[in-house]
DNA sequence: ATTTAATATGCAATCGATTGTGTAAAGAAC
DNA sequence: GTTCTTTACACAATCGATTGCATATTAAAT
C-alpha cells in the first residue's frame, strides 16, 4: 500500500509530471478537461501530495512552534488542547516545547525552532531581553510571532491575552466587597504581565480609598520545581503569624500560585476564608471541588488557544505576505467564578 | 542570516557535494584529514542539515504521532510533559492529536498521522476494533507503535501502563481495610484497561470473602463532553438515595470519573468519607487540596511518556529494524496517596 | 494565405540532501 | 616495470514536488 506520487498519475495518464503538478494546483495554464481529468483520477486513488518534498522547493515547513513554561500546567494544556482542535484537519503541525520558565532553556529551544524551520511562533514568554531579541529576528526574519498570555509590550508583534489590570481590579474589587481590607497581593517577579496585575491592584485599592501597604506585595521565584517556593510560603505565613499580621485576604496572581497558597494555607492550620480569604487566578477544571470550594479568575485558555491558531492560520494562508506594521492585540474576557473561598 | 546548506560548505572547501555528505557522515570512504577539515568547518559555521531535503531521500520522517483522548486531561497532559522533556533535544518531533474518545475520530486522526508520513505512533487507544485493524496494518508496514495506558491485548505491540489488576486490587483492599463492605465500582463501558480494573475490584472481594453484588458494577458513558455523564451520575445515586441502598464507599476506575463522582456526590450532599468512601484514579497534583483530600491512586505519567519516547527513539535508532516479534510490556508502578476520602 | 496571439502542454532546473558507480593516484605484489 | 588493489574523491541519479521557459497546436487578425 505504497502512497502514490505525481509521477504515476502522470505516467498513467500520459501527461508530463509538470502538467499534473499544475492541474492539481488548479492553474490556468491548464486546460479545463485534462484539469478535471487529473484532478478525478488523484482524487479516486487517494493522491495525497507529499509535503516534505513540497517545502523543499517551496521552503514552507508548516510547522508551527509553541514553547510554554509546562504542559502539565492545566492553563497551558488546555491552550493545547484548542490549538489542536482547530489545527488537526489542517496541514499544519505543531511542535510544543517546555521552557520551564528558564530563560536560558527558552532561547535554545528558540534556536531549535529556527533551525527546525519553524513557520511560525506561539510563544508564552519568560519575558527575558535575550530572548525577546531572538524573537525580534526571528520576526525580521518573516517568521510570524504570536505572544500568548504572557503578552509583553517591548515586543511588537501579535498577542492573544487576558485584560490583566482589569481582572485584578475586579477580583480586588470583589474582596474588597467582602470586606477585606488587608489584602496581599502574591504574584511571580514581576515583569509584564505581573506588572500590569499589580498595578490593577494598587488602582484597585487606591480607588477603593484602601490605603497601600506595599508590605503587601509578595513576589515569589517560581522559576524551579515548586519546592523552594513551597518554603518561602511557609517561612512568609510563618513570620506573619508571628507577628500577628496576617492579612484577611490573599490575590494570587497565577494558577500555580494559587495552588501552592491554598496548600500552605492548608499546612499551617489557616482556615480558609475565615482566617484568610483566597482569590486567584486557577483553571482547573474541578475547583468547586477544593476544600474550600475556590473562588477563582477563570481564563478562556482554550479559546486562546484556538484564536492564535486561526490568526496564525490567517497570516500564513495570505499569498505574499511581508512583515506587517499592524498587529493584533486580543484580549479575551475572563470569567470569576465565586465560591467559599472568599465568602 | 541564511542557513548554511552542504553545497556551500563544498564551495568553500572545494570539494564535491557528495565529499561533502559522506564526511559530515563520518563515512570511511573519505580521508581522516578531509573529514576533519569539513567536520570543523560545518561546525564553525553552525551548518544544520536540512532535515526534510534528508528525509525525502530517506523517507524518514523523525515524525511521533500521538493521540491521546484530550491533552487538557491532567494524566495525558503529565505523560506529553514526559515526552516533550526527553524529545526536545533530539531530531524527533511530535504531533500531538485529540480523539476525543471518538472511535471514528481516531481512525482519522491515524490515516492523518499515515499521510504525515509518521515514523512511530504512541496511542492511548479507544480500543475500537477498526482502528485496532489500522494499527495492525502500520505495524505490518513497518511503523513502531506504542500502547500507552490503554494498553490492549487484542492487539501484538509495545505496551506501558501499569498493573491494573494490581492497583484497584490494592485501592480496594485499602477500602476494606477501612471498614468499606458495600463498595460501588465506577467504571466507563468496559474495554481492556477497564476489564482488568475489574477484575481486581472482583478478585479482592472474592478473596475477602465479601459476597459479591453484580449491581455495584457501574458503567458510565464518558465519550462526550461530560455533561451526559455528570446526570446519568445524578440520577443514579438519586436513585439509590431514594431506595436507600447507597454504598459505603466508591472506587472510581478514571481521572475524570473520580472529580465528577466527587463533585455529584458534593451536589447532592452525600458527605465524604462520612456517608461514602472515596478512592479512584487521579492525577491531579493537588488532590489534597480537595473537599475532602482525595485519596488517590497516582500513575507515574511523566514516566510513562518518557519510557514511551525512549522505547521509541531505540527502535527507531536501531539501523536495519525489521518489524520485530518481541514486543516491550512494561508496567510501572503505581503510587497510592491514602487521605481523609477513605478514612 | 500569412502573421500574430493565445492556449495547452512538455521540458528541465531546482530545493538539499544521500548513495551507488566511476576513476584517478598511490601503494602493494609479482 | 607491469599489474592489481586500495584509497579518496568526483559524478550523477534520485527522492517528490514546483515553476519558468520552450514549443506545438489552434484560433484570430490582417
Amino acid at each position: 500500500m505504497k502512497r502514490i506520487t505525481i509521477k504515476d498519475i502522470a505516467k498513467t495518464l500520459g501527461y508530463s509530471i509538470g502538467t499534473v503538478s499544475k492541474a492539481l494546483a488548479d492553474s490556468h495554464e491548464i486546460s479545463e478537461v485534462t484539469k478535471v481529468e487529473i484532478q478525478k483520477f488523484a482524487d479516486e486513488n487517494g493522491y495525497q501530495y507529499n509535503q516534505y518534498a513540497k517545502l523543499l522547493r517551496t521552503g514552507k515547513t508548516n510547522i508551527i512552534g509553541m514553547i510554554v513554561p509546562k504542559i502539565g500546567n492545566s492553563f497551558f494544556s488546555q491552550i493545547l488542547e484548542g490549538i489542536e482542535e482547530k489545527m488537526s484537519k489542517t496541514v499544519y503541525n505543531l511542535i510544543i516545547m517546555q521552557s520551564y520558565d528558564d530563560p536560558v532553556r527558552e532561547l535554545n529551544l528558540l534556536e531549535t525552532l529556527f533551525k527546525k524551520g519553524a513557520d511560525a511562533i506561539i510563544i508564552a514568554p519568560t519575558g527575558n531581553c535575550i530572548s525577546l531579541d531572538y524573537l525580534r529576528k526571528l520576526k525580521k526574519d518573516g517568521i510570524p510571532v504570536v505572544l500568548i498570555d504572557r503578552i509583553n509590550y517591548a515586543i511588537s508583534t501579535h498577542k492573544i491575552g487576558i485584560d490583566n489590570f482589569r481582572a485584578v481590579y475586579q477580583g480586588i474589587s470583589h474582596l474588597i466587597s467582602m470586606g477585606c481590607m488587608d489584602i496581599l497581593f502574591i504574584s511571580s517577579m514581576a515583569k509584564g504581565v505581573v506588572e500590569e496585575r499589580r498595578r490593577g491592584y494598587l488602582q484597585c485599592l487606591n480607588d477603593s480609598g484602601i490605603q497601600i501597604n506595599y508590605e503587601n506585595l509578595l513576589s515569589i521565584d517560581v522559576e524551579k520545581n515548586g519546592e523552594n517556593s513551597r518554603e518561602e510560603l511557609i517561612k512568609y505565613f510563618a513570620q506573619r503569624i508571628q507577628e500577628n499580621t496576617l492579612p484577611d485576604a490573599i490575590f494570587t496572581a497565577s494558577d500555580q500560585l494559587t495552588y501552592q497558597v491554598l496548600e500552605v494555607l492548608h499546612a499551617l492550620n489557616i482556615e480558609v476564608p475565615k482566617i484568610i480569604a483566597l482569590l486567584g487566578f486557577a483553571n482547573f477544571t474541578f475547583s468547586n471541588l477544593f476544600s474550600p470550594p475556590l473562588s477563582c479568575i477563570v481564563q478562556p485558555s482554550k479559546e486562546m488557544g484556538s484564536k492564535a491558531f486561526a490568526l496564525i492560520e490567517e497570516i500564513l494562508d495570505k499569498p505574499d505576505r511581508q512583515e506587517s506594521s499592524s498587529f493584533e492585540d486580543i484580549k479575551l474576557p475572563v470569567k470569576m467564578e465565586i465560591r467559599r473561598s472568599t465568602n
